[in-house]
DNA sequence: CCATGTCATGTAACCGATTACAGGAAGCCG
DNA sequence: CGGCTTCCTGTAATCGGTTACATGACATGG
């Protein structure tokens, strides 16, 4: 039995299938009678627009598409429920495609997605792909998040990565800490840069100097990091990490060599993964509302898709950079607080 | 400027549209000059097949969609990235709908997602979705994943669960414990039902007796079932917990408790997260390969859907149950092995 | 009573691909 | 050189929606 079309419903209703799909899309007037006529029909057949043939003839997918490189868990899953949320309230899809860990991958997922979506997400930590995206996108509706945005002429959003490293670093400062080391990212990944900006920025401002150690973003790689910082002559007394994974090697490696944190040495990391909330000493760290930018990207994204499609020239007023600010949350790896609290992660 | 047709193609190229067709399908025959000269005015328009228009005709979407219930981060994003490289290889994509917590949501995703994918998998963890699936799928190829499938004939794919708590206690039983405890999860969810009559079965055979405790497959409710436990006159020499998260509950409670891990209490978890090898003892788990069984998923979808345009017979050979076995790996928390080992925790 | 406007509905063109079938060029053989 | 393959290419029908425009019914006002 092949799938009912919609000349089958109107058959069935007794109209014309002008009327069905007055009905099904809402678009024009129809009069009660057909239009519960036609609703019946639908539902006796249970019909299904091909979704293919509307899209043929409305020139629109009502599918939107997101790029991403190779992510850590949390963050990942967070993000894509953002997304589908916001989607979903608007009645779109989320086509995915994800471990594009270099451009001309991502290049690839970008080109074998044109033409089946309405718009794109590109997530790419990779510095060079601001232009590669405008020069692929043609005349598709682009999102960069977290990229270089080289360019400044493509919608962007992106996590304020400085400023919340300074925040983390003055933090330290007020609590009394003065020799606070850095370990940092990755030396190709443009957040990783942001943050050790921001580190330097906060120590030169405090006239302090800079002790640095360089990390991959992954925990093995923030142990080893801090096993150097601590065995070098002048050992700081905190230490603040590119993200959250590489302050947890650092949490052990302090624990493994005999030393106390934060008595000894504070720790701050960054992104609030969930895991920050339940090691021990709780993680302090910067917080951003993974779901939440996905959100806003996708509705930044649609109103970007509606203004090329109403052709409006207003369109350059969505071409700005949303910066997204991490806020500092406290736990008791920096010191700041030495009462012990319980044991209250509850996680949802 | 609109996007470039075939058409469009086809003129600079000097040939007709159906040339461009086969040279872009790959279908037929089509000499040399012809493929270049058409592969050229592609290259020139950037020219991208619109992808309704080609569903319309072949009556394909080349999209497969997932529904997804409200997941644990790790898992999640594991389970879509093996997806997503099964998709790409047979170039296919991929499109998500995620946190659909009860069945009448779940049922409603699958309903708008009718008409444009070729298949579904839909992720289940409730009981009665087994039949919402099949009455809702007309003849859409779906696969079913840890789910009831309840009359035995949906292509389905689950965890041994059962089994696998079975070798996790045997394993304790093995090891000298005696008072095991069982910390499970939510009643309504069958993997935890599977997970707690593995654990019966096991302590059955071995002569003991159960203790149970409820948890919600969170990491906050299992430190709460934990301390009840350890709050018993009869106190257990070792926890199984229905998950990972709960499994770290259970070992910061008893590390709040006083006690000592595995000295004191062994404890045994499920699904070998990424945090199970980080967290201190580490944690013995029944690993499961999550990206893997996304990729077969796909992968055994896909024939589905191959079979059912062939309007082959045999379609019912796939109809068959697979069944994904864990594996234990053993740890620290455990006790089965004392050496401390130095952290090595390397994470892609 | 006729001209005119309003409103609901129907007819048919169109979107951009695929592909069955027709047709023409070239090669081969007797 | 004629007839027959063989091989490639082009024409046009088709997929299933949307929507501009035509149509017809009915009400209203002069």
């Amino acid at each position: 039995m092949k799938a009912a079309t919609i000349r089958d419903v109107a058959e069935r209703a007794g109209v014309s299938v002008a009327s069905v799909s007055r009905v099904l899309t809402g678009a024009g007037v129809v009069a009660e009678p057909t239009r519960s006529k036609v609703l019946e029909a639908v539902e006796a057949l249970s019909y299904v627009p091909h979704s293919g043939a509307r899209s043929l003839s409305t020139s629109r997918t009502d599918v939107i598409g997101v790029i991403l490189p190779d992510l850590f868990g949390e963050f990942f899953s967070e993000l894509i429920r953002g997304m589908d949320v916001a989607c979903r309230a608007q009645g779109r899809h989320l086509i995915v495609s994800s471990s594009h860990d270099d451009a001309a991958n991502a290049a690839a997922a970008i080109r074998s997605m044109r033409g089946r979506v309405d718009g794109l997400i590109v997530l790419s930590p990779h510095l060079d792909s601001g232009e590669l995206t405008s020069s692929l996108s043609g005349r598709l509706p682009v999102l960069l998040m977290n990229g270089g945005d080289l360019d400044g002429q493509q919608p962007s959003m992106a996590v304020d990565n400085t400023g919340g490293a300074r925040v983390a670093v003055e933090h330290l400062f007020s609590l009394g800490r003065r020799r606070i080391a850095h370990v940092g990212g990755p030396t190709g990944n443009l957040e990783a840069r942001q943050r050790k900006q921001g580190y330097l920025d906060a120590v030169a401002s405090a006239g302090a100097q800079p002790m640095l150690a360089q990390g991959e973003f992954t925990q093995a790689s923030g142990f080893a990091a801090a096993a150097r910082l601590l065995a070098s002559d002048q050992r700081p007394d905190a230490i603040f990490a590119g993200n959250d994974a590489m302050a947890v090697g650092v949490l052990l490696a302090i624990q493994e060599a005999g030393l106390r944190c934060p008595e000894d040495i504070a720790v701050v990391g960054f992104d609030d993964v969930p895991i920050a909330e339940l090691v021990r000493p709780g993680l302090t760290t910067l917080h951003i509302d993974i779901a939440g930018m996905g959100r806003r990207a996708v509705e930044r994204l649609l109103t970007e898709i509606d203004d090329a499609a109403a052709n409006s020239p207003q369109a350059a007023n969505d071409a700005a950079r949303e910066i997204i600010v991490p806020r500092l949350v406290v736990r008791q790896s920096c010191g700041a607080s030495t009462s012990t609290q319980g044991f209250s992660g509850e996680r949802p």
